[in-house]
DNA sequence: AGCGTTCTTGACTACATCGTCCATAAGCTC
DNA sequence: GAGCTTATGGACGATGTAGTCAAGAACGCT
């Protein structure tokens, strides 16, 4: 029994973001949506709530895939290699945050944009950044092992820093630094590590 | 000739300023802005143009009172001071932005919702950061003259990693990071600056 | 095939919002 | 104080917006 539902909830999920996104929160209309996901107003808040719990949705989402994107690019069981993932991950988020086209992080403006007014945004975002230096100290603490930084140093507050100068490279990119000069800065950061004394 | 103003500018402006900062441009109406300032919308839209016209005009007075502050805090013609008056600017940036009450930075929440949307925001917010860049160099380049920090580093590089950590700092404590992790953050990114050789 | 359940659509309500307009008030100059 | 110019304030129009609702469509079970 039951008629089943016409839409793959994920199309639709990714094309709300997509328009939270370019956006914002208080920028994006339900109209807008439904007519980026194609689907009529009545589906759309009979599947979803409303506005603000279909933001929750898609927000929760897109933190779990960002979790998910840096676990991808910094774990990995060979400490040798550890220091050169994290070089790659970094110098990747450079490059991305420089192009021009780009819509900048969507957790970013969502932290800047509604983390006050939100309790529930305030509270993943949180958790996300936690968990994202979780995996950063992770993989110092492989490259300790490896004698790529200096074991006596904390991992935890290296990948504190670490993640903070993530942020505040998106933060720039955003606001149009050139690609030279977001690796340079993450070139500088990671010349700053401890290196093991010889 | 001519009817002269009611109403003092400069106080108009600051309370449009703290609307827009409190709920952000798209989620800011005139009404509430009419609201906050005592004035009629005839009077704002005569004096201001539209939202978009007011809005530039707040964001640009923000822009140079930023500047103006990080000169205040960063300036000085005692090169031995030099290292204490950088630690003392990153060190009360975080405690500020830890505080649970910050509405966060304005010139942050604006580049975050509309730097991909507006020129004139893009371009403002891009020079903003190049002015602190600049003053954070010029106390770099005193710190080396004094010996805190090595002469043969770049102090433009450094200036733009400190610029990076103090925007990191500020998306950090927006989504709920406790003071001491902020400050401790801030240490470990002065104790990575490179000393001089003994 | 018939039935019941759920999904879909888009018109609809009630209100918010941007920006305009105009009658009136308030100086300034002579 | 007469007359000019400009500021003021709030009503107004047109549009936008969040969310609801009812009529009908689609499906699976019997």
């Amino acid at each position: 029994m039951v008629r089943p539902r016409e839409f793959d909830e994920e199309r639709v999920l990714d094309a709300a973001r997509d328009q939270f996104w370019a956006t914002g929160f208080a920028g994006t209309s339900m109209d807008a949506i439904a007519a980026a996901t194609g689907l009529g107003k009545g589906s759309l808040y009979g599947a979803f709530g409303g506005k603000r719990e279909l933001f929750h949705r898609v927000f929760d989402d897109h933190c779990t895939a960002t979790i998910g994107s840096a676990t991808r690019q910094l774990s990995g069981e060979d400490d040798a290699r550890a220091f050169e993932r994290l070089t790659g991950y970094l110098m990747n988020h450079a490059s991305a945050c420089a192009e021009p086209s780009r819509r900048g992080c969507l957790l970013a403006k969502t932290t800047a944009e509604l983390t006050q007014h939100d309790e529930v945004v305030a509270a993943r975002s949180l958790k996300t950044f936690e968990s994202v230096q979780q995996i950063l100290a992770a993989d110092l603490e492989a490259c300790q092992r490896n004698g790529d930084v200096d074991p006596a140093a904390g991992a935890q507050q290296l990948a504190a820093l670490l993640l903070t100068v993530h942020r505040g490279i998106e933060a720039l990119g955003k606001a149009g630094t050139d690609e030279s000069t977001l690796r340079e800065i993450t070139q500088t950061a990671l010349d700053g590590l401890p290196r093991p004394p010889r």
